[in-house]
DNA sequence: TTGTATGCGTTATCAA
DNA sequence: TTGATAACGCATACAA
């Protein structure tokens, strides 16, 4: 074992073995070729000995090459986020990289700062899960040439491998699945859109949801601001659902945009004393480990987040590796997982005789 | 703005200006001292018209610092050790610090493979959550004198500051509010105790307090392993409770040790048909978002956690700079969130006239 | 097959 | 006050 207080180098490595530290250079790198078995033992068991470990940064400032990959998180506080992350994390470092992490905490300012942090430590690549709402970074980092992975969320001019959920096949999921429960007013409520393409795509899906389905159902997107204002569009959404005509029981349905959105939504359905499922539909994008004790349980569309994370991972990686074709995009659908909030009456499971 | 498509060295900077790479040096590290107002403007407008920036890379071989900060959580999945790595990474990204981060998606062999990942690029110093499960790697580090702080969770045999939730204190505060409200059987359940100190501390503190008021009260606790086991776990607990002859009303409670096991504590009521509250007790430690709209509000202590992880960060920090004090012992106070699951009796809002 | 020498981008030591 | 130069730990072109 090492004896140093501080890591051994190359230097050392040579030195104890008789050597050249380009032949123990040689020995990382080239094993199987250039090297004579004997030397290639000494050099091994001089490794062994001093506990040695290349210096990635090192190696880094001489090849040009980092093995390092950048992810930019708009909020690591996000499920979702952390999902793509897990994901990413791993098939990352199953390739060899290490994953270097910047989290903005929603402050869409940072993203430049961000950006630039890890592109000082000249990362080979990025995996970005941001607003994209100050593209500047982001492009100059696409100029120069280094890939740019977009996850869940494009930026405008960016011309990237884009990995998400596919958000129309979701919604249309989440439309259909409420039509048959019963449903008749629908209500989509999202965070406020900005220019984040998820809650975009999502809302235009279901305004294009509504209108192909205008004879049975008619619906509204909103984007929530203030929960005085939710509340309030939760009660209109109501009064509109009580003088529906054609033969339903005028029970409204609300999609949450997203888990963060959902529990508000769950908050202000409490604040109404209304009963899910029974007084109000609710759907929500993003299923949790929580989901299914809110109430009757929350039904959810369940993103496919590790897969999101990997795939996201496997195309920078390819692109690493000199792939060069136009960007792509892939979208991943989601499943349903149907649960009380969507079933208009439920039962809870009664007491039993012998507990 | 830069034309070239890879960054801009000290070197382009150097030439831009009509100086030396030493002055270039100099301006950037000793902007004040040592350097002609002259010049000093020159090598500005250079680098601001070349877009330069350091390369932390070759800074770090150079002085042996790489400004880099380990962070090896032992599951990222688990919102606790989220919110810490947020906390953390604030306070470390502020002192020009940034995190590396090595997520062990609760495997804890790879322990050692995240420290020596991590350790390999030199970071500076090690926030660590993490089972202590495989030591080596740890010990080794402290051993060469990188400083290391512990967060929730201590490492046997390893004595350095030590971050975390004052356990005692709140296992304490659970058990005296649940004695307040009229539960006398208790329960604590935790996850299989292993080598994780915050387990067992929390299980000897629950212990003690029984012990403490063994006129009042009674209970046990229970490292949790299957989801069969924790019914059955409740089902006699509730028997126990039935029988007891001081004139309370039967109703047990139970202390979940975290978030992830209150979850299955809370599917386990759900799958007896039994109320929260007014059936079985249910306290947690670590607030969560959710918390608040599972059954009639989980109660919860919430713990101090963007704190914990500033804190942390702190400590390391101070280290950093060459303090040399004994190993320090932080623990914060965590502070208690009442909703319905602590209640005996409670009622649903009610639907109200106007809605 | 192995060793020598050079350079990656910086900082620090020396002269000037 | 500034500039030339060596060194950080490593990989590689070239020489042997």
């Amino acid at each position: 074992m090492s004896k140093a207080t501080s890591r051994s180098t190359i230097a050392d490595v040579a030195r104890e073995a008789g050597v050249s530290k380009a032949t123990v250079s040689r020995f990382l790198n080239h094993r199987d070729t250039l090297l004579s078995p004997e030397i290639a033992r000494r050099v091994e068991v001089a490794i062994a000995q001093l506990g040695y470990v290349p210096s990635p940064m090192a190696q880094a400032l001489k090849r040009g090459r980092s093995r390092l990959i950048g992810l930019v998180v708009a909020d690591i506080t996000n499920p979702f986020s952390v999902a793509v992350l897990r994901g990413a994390e791993q098939a990352c470092r199953e390739a060899g990289y290490l994953v270097m992490l910047f989290n903005m905490g929603n402050e869409s300012e940072r993203e430049n700062a961000g950006l630039q942090a890890l592109s000082s430590y000249r990362v080979e690549g990025f995996i970005l899960n941001t607003t994209g709402h100050d593209p500047g970074a982001a492009l100059e980092t696409a100029r120069q040439g280094k890939p740019i992975v977009l996850v869940d969320r494009r930026h405008e001019g960016l011309d990237v491998d884009f990995v998400s959920l596919d958000n129309t096949h979701a919604i249309t999921v989440c439309g259909q699945h409420l039509l048959d429960a019963g449903y008749r007013e629908l209500m989509l409520v999202t965070e406020p859109l900005g220019k984040i393409s998820a809650r975009i795509e999502r809302t235009h899906a279901f305004n294009e949801f509504i209108r192909a389905n205008a004879g049975q159902v008619s619906g509204r997107a909103l984007e929530a601001g203030g929960q005085a204002e939710l509340i309030a569009s939760l009660k209109a959404l109501r009064a509109r659902a009580m003088v529906a005509t054609d033969g339903g029981p005028g029970v409204p349905a609300v999609i949450g945009g997203n888990a963060v959105v959902t529990l508000r939504i769950v908050e202000a359905v409490e604040q109404l004393g209304w009963r899910l499922g029974t007084d109000i539909g609710l759907l929500t994008i993003d299923d949790t480990p929580w989901a299914p004790y809110i109430g009757p349980g929350v039904s959810a569309v369940s993103q496919p987040t590790d897969e999101l994370g990997r795939l996201a991972a496997y195309c920078l990686l390819q692109r690493l590796q000199g792939m060069d074709e136009p960007a792509r995009e892939m979208l991943l659908h989601g499943t349903l997982v149907a649960r009380g909030s969507t079933r208009r009456t439920h039962t809870r499971r009664p007491l039993q005789q012998d507990d």
